[in-house]
DNA sequence: AAATTCACTTAAGATACCTTAAGAACGAAT
DNA sequence: ATTCGTTCTTAAGGTATCTTAAGTGAATTT
């Protein structure tokens, strides 16, 4: 189950003998959220990086309308956290959120530098980690600087049906960044 | 000079010794762009990390419509690459050009991985690096998506004045994502 | 089962920002 | 000094997207 995921997840990206993996896998602890409960609250300090064994989160804050506007999308299989906030243990400016009963193993900050030391190859897959987030934060965000609302709007429906299927389309359209009206609005237009 | 610059950036974040910071610094060679020379052009590989020794650089594309597309800015002291293409060793889907003659330090990807096992600090330095990057690149996502143009304008002119003295206008209305003409019209309503 | 809330849709008028086109100001090249 | 290219500005009309408001059906609560 979980334990058997997270192995997976780890054996694509560095090679972990047995005893450094069971000890990774002990400074792990195990958490359920309910649908709209908090993984994290602005204002508070991000403790830890999450691998979501499974469910849905989102990260999101309000604007000055006092309309929610979400950020980011965690689906399963992920790590995840507000890394503003988790690295330079400062008080967090979003919400995380969990969309769907979701499931995760969790590691503390001082924990994870523990284990850094211990097992440079923890370290070697959190750089890893990092790049990849970096990587698709820069290709997303370049994507949806170019890109006019309809385009970012398919391509999220086709690339990406996972969310669209599980997302409510009010969310998606604040992912988008466009009201929920003109969401519907494209989506009668074309087809 | 150079050397002295990037041992006081390094400094910041992990303590090297003298060997080691000799032998990483061994590892790097400097470059010299003149105005409007490129770092990386769309279509190659990225094979270098670029320490901005001095000057100043920027990442860009074309849109649909033939007209430049800024995404980001790199200036002295900085590490800058095109983390996608570098990282993966992919072709890029981006320039880098120095916008002012502009001197560089660079090691290339198998020399990094190389130093990376050689010296575990060096690895960690560049752990903190990607997280910094990815921190200073979530925060002007969200800010970018939050807030309208005009609030975008000023608190780039507020906040990084450097930028809006060193760079022309026309790069500034391109990197937040107005048009030139509208730029003047925003500068020309509040004074 | 009725009442209430939630997610989505529709439509009309408003606004932020774009497009085009032309001119002004400045520095670089002849 | 004159010409030329580059950057910035101004203005008119156009378009994408928002705001507000009201309506519908599905889901949840009473």
């Amino acid at each position: 189950m979980f334990k058997k995921k997270l192995k997976e997840y780890i054996d694509r990206y560095v090679l972990l003998d047995e005893s450094d993996f069971e000890h990774f896998y002990d400074s792990l602890s195990i958490q359920k959220f309910k649908k709209k409960e908090y993984l994290l609250e602005k204002g508070k300090i991000c403790r830890n990086y999450f691998f979501i064994a499974e469910g849905l989160v989102r990260t999101y804050d309000y604007n000055e309308k006092g309309i929610e506007k979400i950020v980011q999308f965690g689906i399963d299989n992920w790590w995840f956290t507000n890394t503003d906030s988790f690295i330079n243990q400062t008080k967090s400016r979003l919400n995380i959120q969990a969309i769907e009963e979701t499931t995760v193993l969790k590691i503390s900050k001082e924990t994870l530098d523990l284990i850094y030391k211990e097992i440079p190859k923890i370290e070697t897959l959190f750089r890893i980690i990092t790049e990849k987030t970096l990587i698709a934060q820069q290709r997303s965000s370049y994507f949806y600087m170019k890109e006019d609302s309809k385009t970012r709007y398919y391509h999220l429906v086709n690339k990406i049906p996972e969310f669209a299927q599980r997302v409510p389309q009010y969310m998606i359209a604040s992912y988008l960044d466009i009201t929920p009206e003109y969401l519907s609005e494209l989506r009668k237009t074309s087809e």
